[in-house]
DNA sequence: ACTATAGTTTGCCAATCGGTGAACCAAGTG
DNA sequence: CACTTGGTTCACCGATTGGCAAACTATAGT
C-alpha cells in the first residue's frame, strides 16, 4: 500500500531535472533511440544514461533492447498516477475553498499579488 | 519565459519528498501554524524548517509571522503549473495514440477494400 | 521579572546527485 | 578480418540534501 508513496517519491524526484522533462517531453511523440533522444543534451552519454535509468526506475519510461540499440517509450500511467495525486490534493483544496467562500466572501484578495 | 521552467524544476522537486507531500497535504484544509505542522513528524524543528523553506522557495506555500507564530498556507497556483504541466504532455501523447489509432485503422479499411 | 513557548541560526555530518574521462563490450559494416 | 557505432561500466569530483545538536531570539503568559 505505502508503496504509492515510494513511487510517487522517484516519480516526482525524476520529473524535477529539466534534461529528464524534455526527455519525457520529446517521447510523448513516440519511442526514440538513446543517442537519438541524447543528441540534443550537452552532456556524455554516460550522464545522459544516468537520467535515463532515473527514469525508467521511476517507471516513467520503459526501454529495451534490440540488437545494440536501446528503444525508449513512455508510460503514461505513472505519469497518471502523479496527475491524480495532484488533483487529489487541489480537489481537497477545493472543498476547503468553497466551505471557506461560503463564510468569508473577500478574502481571496491575498491570492492575487503572486 | 524560461522561469517556468526553473519554477517546474523547484516545484517538482520539493513534492519528491514524504514528509513535503505530507504537509502540502495536510495544508490543503486550511492554514497551520508551524508547531502544529511539524508535531506529526519525527525530526527535529531545524529539519522541518528546511522543508518549509524548500516548499516556500518553490512557491508551493506561503508563510508568515504573526507575533511569535509562523503560519503557512497552500498557494494553489504553483500546484495548478505543475499539473497543467502534467497534462499538456499526457494530451501530447494522447495525440500520438490517437494518430497511431487512426493509421490502424485506416490500414484495417484499406485491407477490407483490397 | 521570570519562565515557558515558538521559531531561528549555526556548524556539522553522511548520503545522494549530476556531471566528467577513460576503458570496455557487442553488434553492424566494408 | 578490421573498424566503426551504440551503449555500458568504472572511478572520481564538487555541490546539494536531509538530518542532527546546540546556542540563540523574541514573544506570551503569570
Amino acid at each position: 500500500m505505502e508503496n504509492r508513496g515510494a513511487s510517487l517519491d522517484t516519480a516526482f524526484h525524476a520529473l524535477a531535472d529539466p534534461t529528464r522533462r524534455a526527455v519525457i517531453h520529446r517521447l510523448m511523440t513516440g519511442p526514440k533511440a538513446v543517442k537519438e533522444l541524447a543528441e540534443p543534451f550537452d552532456m556524455g552519454l554516460p550522464a545522459f544514461l544516468k537520467h535515463l535509468r532515473v527514469l525508467e526506475d521511476s517507471g516513467l519510461i520503459a526501454t529495451g533492447k534490440s540488437g545494440r540499440v536501446r528503444t525508449c517509450s513512455i508510460r503514461p500511467q505513472r505519469l497518471l498516477e502523479v496527475e491524480t495525486w495532484l488533483s487529489e490534493q487541489r480537489a481537497l483544496w477545493r472543498a476547503g475553498a468553497d466551505r471557506l467562500a461560503a463564510y468569508v466572501e473577500n478574502q481571496m484578495t491575498e491570492d492575487d499579488d503572486a
